[in-house]
Formats: structure tokens, C-alpha cells, sequence
DNA sequence: TTGTAAGCGTTATCAT
DNA sequence: ATGATAACGCTTACAA
């Protein structure tokens, strides 16, 4: 079974060296044109596949990179991981892919499982769970190229790409706050991701563009980011035990959106009719059909091909790269239409 | 910048070869309990990594395995990935994730891309568009190791991984005669994929049970699986410019199942106001939100996940496989319930 | 128990 | 223009 052609191969049967079918098959001028139509159309006619693994120890790279984002079955990160896949297709490398499930633990091991010279760069989106990031500092540290995405390391000095998450949450808090909604709530994920933080400074200063008080009791966290129902809904739970129930809430994150809709939609307490709810969410089926969800959209393909055209920058650069970018996209905000 | 610590420095620093640093790196017994520790220490010291490239080109296999799916942004094959990477994962492989678009040209490359030997495994469900599947057989015949997951070959002596996708058909078709339509459309992607066959045998399957004429002029095909707008609202215009309109539809397909809710959403020509639309969608989303869809939901993680643990069953067989199997998972089906 | 050497497939360097 | 050789990092007979 299975046994692949070699150079060495090609070089027996036709009499020659394996430095000369080498230089056949590439695009070198010294050889002669005669044995350069020998070797390309042997080669041909055994089908030779070059073997990049040999390549790769060679050169010292392997055309692939890394990428590493909490859950594939998330519309915006499938939407990213389409971008990504786009751009790296065209120049012509390897999308590897894991997964954190929101697991600092499984982060650091997918990390260090994908660099270990397996890979020329990494596309990071950190989990909920990150407070260190020593395992990433250390790699970049070493030259690994590194890129961020979406939920970005301030203090790792690289490029990074990330959605305007304050403008989008300032727009959309300040949407709930013109269609008359006072009591706004804002659902968030855990305390130390950076959209988390930019999204509150948005959520915070629409709240204050308007003279509305803001109050610590209306802010719930889930850090698990609406991947456990129980969280969600123990959150909306307390939300609407409150003796002021909010009139609206923002939701900061994908996921979270739509089990914020869905604990709604389950819950047996009383729900105000009217409550309004503006989130961050990706899903395009949503919102084309949800009618009780405005909804913050991110540029995922965007900003997943941007942030591979970075890391690719950055693996190809031949001077050690120091003026670092940080990329923000707009959000656009998709208002109910009924 | 990075450079990499390698059994040679160690060996160096050590004064030791090469060949014992290696054996005491490993559960080698071979060894003495002495300089193995000595090694294992330095090594932890300088936070040594083995290359796996190297130890790929030594062993001839990557450790990885090649996935080939039409959209990574579709909640069916978002799904299906993460059920891939799970079990990817634990058996200490990585994924290397490629979309084709449902473009022929495009998986040809995809594969070869893949096959030529970086990769130990292949997991494949076709693009729309194929036809001639001579890439993978080639492949197969060679030795490669492939399993088809949603989309299969048939005509590939391989394992296979699908949904009772005809069964599935059969329920949603039976539901809505059920429910009380009699003139019910057929909308479905290209002719020539496994699924769709699968499906339209299930459609028609529930009509004769049920003493329906097929009417094949209800039968409508949109090779581009719902990716083109265009293209499922024509479909539609033209089901809709008949003299007996369907008052139902049985979509086969996940974007199709959006992409026709879309077009009704859209349409300024006359639509039933009482259409009943039943279809294959896997986004959880929209089932929890959208009033009218019944959708025939698949097991796609599930799906994913025994696809690979078959396909790792191939990699790490001893002697070559004979037996193949065909695992058939069954569907759900989600009624709307108001 | 440890070291030497060959080999995985390729390319670059140096001879010829 | 072509061939021999070494090297990329690692493992594994085989020798010592």
C-alpha cells in the first residue's frame, strides 16, 4: 500500500543523481533543457508529489498556521475561521484548527501542542478563562509570529485584529435608550476578556451620553458566555427579581444572545411583554427571523482574513517586524424591523 | 529570534549522544535511571520540544488528519467539525480544516493539497459540483485512508458516515401530508450528491405511501445548495408561477432551509399565506425562533465524531482493512410548536 | 548502558 | 551540466 514516490525514486530510473532531478523539478538554470524534459515528464507520469514534511524540516517551516478559537459551532467564528481559511488558501498555506471550549487548560495545551515548530504562526482568540497568558508571552517571546483576533492580549505587543466592540455596544445600548427603554441591563461574559471590557465602556457610556445612572446591579456576568444554560438563566433569573426589573437588556456576546433569548423563551417567572433586547450576534438566520433581537454584527470574514494577511505578514517578514497594529472594524447594527 | 532547542544541544551540553538523550526522552528501558534524569532535567531546564516535523518525516505520518467540507460558516458542518476535532483531539491529532466552496476545481486541489502526504488521513464530504471523483480514488487505491461523512461516494470502498437522510425525508414529507397539504414541493440541491438522492427518495417514498401523485414539475434543484440567492429564489418564483401552486415545500438542505425562509420573507409575488415549510437545517437557532420551519435536524457532532474515530481506526490499522462499514445515524425531527 | 551510523526526502554546497 | 555529500531533527539497529 501506500508507497509514495522520491526523488530518489525518479533519479534510479532514469540514471541519474538526486541533486539533478532536484534542480529538474525546480526552476533552476543549471541544467540542460534535455534532461530537464526527461525528468518533468517521468515525474508526470508516476505522478511525483513532492513531500512537504521533508520540505518543512528543511526549511524550518511548515506552510501552515495555527488557529485557536473557543467553539467552531459559533456563527461568528465559523465566519471568522472562513475568512482565515480564504486568505490562507491563496497563499497557500494550512489551516490547523482546535478548539478551547472556554478552557484556559486546553488553551495552553492546543497552544503549545501547535507550536512546537508544527506551525509558522497563530491566530488566537483567547478563552473566557484566560488570565495568563505566559504560555503565549513565552512563544512570541521565542519569534513565534502571533496574531489576535477578537479577544486580544493587551499586554503581548503584536498586531491585532478586533471588531469596534465600545462603538457597537455604544450603539446599541444607545438604540434601546432612544426607543424609550430606561432600565438597561447588560449581559456579559467573564469580567477579564477584552470585548467584555470594551463592551461595558460602550454599554457604560451610552448610559452616561444620556444622563442614565448606572446601576452595578443590572451588570451580570456569565463567564462561561452562554455555553451553560444554567448560568444565562440564573443571571436573567436575578435581573428579574430586582425590585426595579430592567425595561431592556444588552447582551454582550454571540452565544449569550441567543440563551438570553431562549431563557426568555423558557422562562416561567414574569417577564415584562415589552422587554427589549440588543446583543452582539453573528448568527444570520437570527436576526433574519428573530423579531425581538437587535442585534450588533461583527465583520468575522473581515476580520479573519485581515488577521491572517497580518500573521502571514509577519511569518514572511525578513527583518524582525517592530511597529506592532492594532485593527478595529466597525460593527453594524441590524434593528428589528417589526 | 527563535531558535529552537533540538536532542543535539542537549547531547552537547551534556556531553552524551544524541541516540541516549533520545532514549532517555522516551520510555526507553535501555537507559540508566541515572542520565536519564540528568537529561529529562536539562531538557525541562531549556524547555525542550521535540519537531514533530521530524519525527513525521522519520515515521512517515503527521499526526494530522485533512477535513473537507463546502462551508465551514453552516451550522451542519460547524457542528460536524467539532465533533471531528473532539475525538481529534484526544487521540493527539490535528486537524487541518479546507473548504471547497461546492466547488469541483476547487476540492481536487483541496485533496491533493492534503493528500500529498502531510496528512495521514482523509475526511471528505463532497462539494455539490462533484461528479468525477477520480482524485479520491486515486488517493484511496494508493492507500490513503478516507472516510466519507454527509456526502459520500459511493462508487469508493470506504467507511461512510451519514444521516438516515431518506428516513429523515420520509418523516418530513409525512408530517406535512400529515398536517394536511397535499401539493407539496420538492426543493433541493444538485442532482448527483449522495444526500440529495437520499432525500428526494424519502420525499417521494412519503408521497406514493400516502397515494400522492409526484408531480415532477414540484421538483426543484438548486446546484449551488442555497449559496446563491438567485438561484433558490428563482426555484421558488417558478414553483410559485404554477397553475397549482405547492402549499407546502420539503427543502433538502441547510442553507436551502434559510435561504427559502429568506425568499419567502422577500417575495413581492403572491406566496400562500398558510405555506408550510419543512427542511433539513441544523442551526439551533432557528428552530428556537422561527415559527415556519419543521426542521429535520441531523447529528451532526455526532456524525463528526464517528466519522473520525473510523478514520483513525484506518490510520492506525496494522493490515489493511476489508470490511467497510456505512453508519447510518438517525435525524430528528422539530415540529414548530405554535 | 552508551555510542556510531544510517535513514526518513529534500535541497544547498562543493566538486567535477 | 551533473554528481557526491552534508544537513534539517529524530529514531533505531548495530557495535562497543
Amino acid at each position: 500500500m501506500f508507497e509514495p514516490v522520491t526523488i530518489k525514486d525518479i533519479a534510479k530510473a532514469l540514471g541519474l543523481s538526486t541533486s539533478t532531478v532536484s534542480r529538474a523539478l525546480r526552476d533552476t538554470h543549471e541544467i540542460s533543457a534535455a534532461t530537464k524534459q526527461i525528468v518533468l515528464a517521468y515525474a508526470k507520469e508516476i505522478n511525483y508529489q513532492p513531500n512537504p514534511i521533508a520540505l518543512s524540516l528543511k526549511e524550518r517551516r511548515s506552510k501552515s498556521i495555527g488557529v485557536i478559537v473557543s467553539e467552531v459551532a459559533n456563527s461568528y467564528f465559523s465566519q471568522a475561521i472562513n475568512g482565515i481559511e480564504s486568505i490562507a488558501y491563496d497563499r497557500g498555506y494550512h489551516v490547523i484548527l482546535t478548539q478551547t471550549h472556554e478552557s484556559y487548560d486546553r488553551e495552553v495545551i492546543n497552544v503549545q501542542h501547535l507550536a512546537s515548530r508544527s506551525v509558522d504562526g497563530l491566530l488566537v482568540s483567547l478563552s473566557s478563562q484566560t488570565n495568563d497568558i505566559s504560555h503565549l508571552s513565552y512563544l512570541h517571546e521565542k519569534g513565534l509570529p502571533i496574531v489576535f483576533f477578537d479577544r486580544v492580549a493587551d499586554e503581548i505587543e503584536t498586531h491585532k485584529v478586533i471588531a469596534n466592540n465600545e462603538k457597537g455596544a455604544f450603539e446599541a445600548t444607545s438604540h434601546l435608550i432612544k426607543s424609550g427603554y430606561k432600565r438597561i441591563a447588560h449581559l456579559t461574559s467573564s469580567t477579564q476578556l477584552s470585548i467584555s471590557i470594551e463592551r461595558l465602556k460602550g454599554y457604560e457610556g451610552a448610559l452616561k451620553a444620556n444622563n442614565i445612572t448606572i446601576n452595578p446591579s443590572y451588570i451580570k456576568h456569565c463567564p462561561h458566555g452562554g455555553m451553560i444554560y444554567e448560568e444565562t438563566e440564573n443571571a436573567i433569573k436575578e435581573l428579574m427579581a430586582l425590585d426595579e426589573k430592567p425595561d431592556a437588556i444588552f447582551v454582550a456576546g454571540d452565544r449569550l444572545s441567543t440563551g438570553c433569548l431562549s431563557v426568555f423563551k423558557n422562562l416561567k417567572i414574569s417577564v415584562p411583554k415589552d422587554m427589549a433586547i440588543a446583543g452582539f450576534s453573528n448568527s444570520d438566520v437570527l436576526d433574519l427571523f428573530n423579531p425581538s433581537l437587535t442585534s450588533v454584527r461583527q465583520p468575522a470574514f473581515e476580520i479573519g482574513q485581515l488577521a491572517t494577511q497580518m500573521l502571514l505578514q509577519l511569518i514572511e517578514a525578513k527583518y524582525p517586524v517592530e511597529e506592532f497594529e492594532k485593527k478595529i472594524l466597525d460593527t453594524s447594527l441590524f434593528v428589528r424591523n417589526s
